[in-house]
Formats: C-alpha cells, structure tokens, sequence
DNA sequence: TTGCCGAAGTTAGAGTCGCTAACTTAGTTA
DNA sequence: TAACTAAGTTAGCGACTCTAACTTCGGCAA
C-alpha cells in the first residue's frame, strides 16, 4: 500500500547529440530503448514491478508515450528484456563468487549461494520479476528466455558436480545441485518477501546455507 | 503473454432471493463481498494474480464497478483478504497432511513438505498472490496479516520442533525447522515458476524432499 | 549539394482500469 | 406506514496500454 513516487521528473533525458551542439529535447533521443530500460529497472526496485508502468519510464526518458513502440511490441516485451538482464546478472554474480573463493569447494558452494541470496536482497524487484513473473507472462515456447535462465543456474550445477566423487554419476551430481539451488532459492524467497521476519524467525543467512552446503553435500 | 480469457458471462451471480420469489437480476446482491472473492481466485488461477482486476470480478458477480467499495476498502483490499485465506488454506493442508501421517516423523514432515509444494501447484496464482505480493504491496504494520502467516508456518515449526532431540535446545529446533521449511519453499517456488524445466532438469519433487528431510535433520 | 527515404519521434484517440461523488433502491425497524 | 440506512446505481476523472496517422530528421545516392 505503499505509495509509488512520483516520477515527473525526466533525470534520463535524451544525451547530448553527436553534433556536439548541446541541445537539449530533440527529436530523436539516441538512446530510447536503453534509456527505457534503465528506467524500468529503476521503478521496478523503487516502487516493485507490480507498479511499473510504461508512462512512468516514458516521462522519465522524457518522450511521449507512444515511442517505446518503436523498439519494443509492448510492455510485456519490455518486462522480458528485463527478466533476461536479470538472468544475466545473476549468472555474473555467481561466477564472481565463485572465482573470487578459491578455498574448499564447500565454501565455494555456500558463497556462491550466498552471492544468489545477496542478488535479491540487493535487487528485490528484479528477482521478483526474474522469478515471480517468468511463467505467468511469458511465452512458454520463449526458447530464447529458457536459455537465458538455464545458462544462469548451470553455473551453480557445474561447481556442484565438481564436488560429487566421480563414481557417484552424473545423475546423483545434477540432484544435488538441483537441491542446492532450491534451498538457496528458497531462502531468497523467503528472506526477500519478509517471511522469516513475519514468522518471528531471526535467520542467520550465511550460516544456515553453509550448514545446509555441509549437510547436503555427501561426507 | 498468454491472453487472459473473456469473463464476460456473469457467472457468479446474485442467489435467489431469500424470499424465494427467483427473481434474478435484483437490486440487493446478498453476498456480494463472497462472490467478489471467489471470481477473484478463479481469474488469479485463469489469469495469474497480475491480470486481475476488480472490473472483471464485478462482470462475473453481475455487479457495477462501483459496488465493491461497499464491501472493500478497494482492491488491495480485496487481494489481502486473498492473501489471508491463502496462509489459512495452505495451514489447512498441512495439518492434514501431518494428521493423516501416522508414521515415523520423518516421513510426517515430508508429507507435510509436500502438502505445501502441491498447495503451490494446485494453486498457483494463490500461492503466488500469498508469497510474492505480500511484502510489495501489503502494510508492514498489518499484524493481523502477519500473525496470519506465522499461524500457517508454525504447523511445520512445531512439527520439527518434535524430531529434534530434547536436549539440543529450542534454538536447534527453530534452524532446522526454518531450513526445511526454506527447502521446501524453494522447490515449490521453483516448480511453480518451471525453473527446473526451463534449466532442464529433471526433478522428482518427492524423492528430493523426503532426501532433504532425511540429511537435514539430525540422525 | 540536394532530394528522398525510412527510422524514430509526435499527437490524437479508443478501450480498460481504479476510484469517487451523488443518486436510487429496497430491507429493517420504530 | 414512514423513515433510516445498507447496498446498490450512473457518471465521470485521471492513469494506463496500445494503435493509427502524421511529422521530423539523419543518412545515403544522384
């Protein structure tokens, strides 16, 4: 019930032409479709994705409201321009985790997971577009966007199997990484929507993932 | 992308009256805030919570649009009443499933685990509504919804709380509960969203669960 | 240099939505 | 039976998505 900003203020306005004439409000904006972009995301962790609007982004990027229609089909393609960065994002996170662990694969697990859960904390509204909206507005058929999301979460799976005995099989590693991801995604999830809080449970994070990676992962 | 379906056909209209004169169409609704409701979970279900609106619910209650704000503060309103029906029907299911689990208490808690994933996949726009929109949209300071999410997650709570040893203290007790029930959100969450499809894994969600109660919880 | 073409903007407007104000209906109660 | 009031109504505002038709302007060829 939280009241969305206002958001009459055009702060991502057409950049200085290429003439290098300075003026302002032309025409042609250079960037639109970029400009739009970095407004979405910017109302979506401000006022959460359920108050995204494509009139908000257009006043910011100061054009009128018909424009975005020369670089998207809609809203919705928008959205999954959005959703498919945030993939992106998240996948870079994790592979910065993981290179910047080079200790025991364990730990190299639980920062990689922790990275995930730091990901949505720091980027509420786009995990919860990332994860909230996929298959309720999207293409089921969008090959392109299943890509996007699977080649984020094989970074967790590969490090996963790395850390299976060889003689265990492929089978048994991609399970494991399968039920490392669903903890850290749950307690994302969790921790993002305020449902530990809600359920009066003081959650130490990083402890309860590392203990989880321990406990998960075979002896 | 999926267009939501036409809900033109009053569906859900005024009963008869108590009169019993089977006269429809009359001026007095008779359970106009219940037939609100129930056309509101059917379009979350059809249509995902994103594309209900409160005009829709007054087409499938035969009503005008103006007619719910006699029953509802507006529609943030009538989405937290969802909400709050939601924690109550996800408690609901679980203490069934706890009831109906004479066995070993592992097995109690995976067959409560699993209760609440098949709440989530039997209810997707609800369980979506419940967990993805309470924090974006709701009033922090709304106890009521508060404590009625901590009633449905205690069932599991106290559940765990049983398989713990006594001596291990009431703390142990709560991590672990939170971590089960961490587990268990996340596949929910991630089954729901197809996460494990579009990353092409294939997932027994029984088998992981009863594999996660079993490591997580002290042997 | 000039003139044309097309990409990227514009304005105008239809249809939906949430919500409010003012009015009407009809059930209940004095 | 008359009056009160809860529960409906119509009308209308402002915001929203999206389309159609028009305008601007940058780049390219003659």
């Amino acid at each position: 019930m939280t009241a969305p900003s206002s958001d009459q203020s055009p702060i991502l306005e057409a950049p200085e032409t290429s003439r290098g004439d300075g003026r302002r409000g032309r025409y042609h904006h250079g960037d639109l479709a970029g400009a739009l972009v970095a407004a979405a995301r910017e109302i979506i962790e401000r006022d959460g994705p359920a108050n995204l609007s494509l009139s908000k982004c257009c006043r910011m990027a100061g054009v009128s409201t018909a424009a975005p229609y020369k670089h998207f089909a809609g809203k919705d393609d928008l959205l999954r321009r959005l959703v498919m960065d945030g993939f992106e994002d998240l996948g870079t996170r994790m592979r910065a985790a993981r290179d910047g662990c080079p200790g025991p694969i364990a730990d190299r697990i639980t920062a990689m997971g922790m990275s995930y859960i730091e990901f949505a904390l720091a980027n509420p509204g786009m995990f919860r577009l990332v994860f909230g909206m996929t298959k309720e507005m999207h293409d089921p058929e969008d090959v392109e966007m299943d890509a996007c999301g699977q080649a984020c979460f094989q970074v967790l799976i590969d490090e996963v199997a790395d850390a299976v005995p060889d003689g265990a099989g492929e089978a048994a590693a991609q399970g494991l990484a399968v039920m490392l991801w669903t903890f850290v995604h749950g307690a994302a999830s969790l921790a993002l929507d305020g449902n530990y809080d809600a359920a009066k449970k003081d959650v130490d994070l990083r402890m309860m993932v590392s203990m989880a990676t321990e406990r998960l992962l075979p002896a």
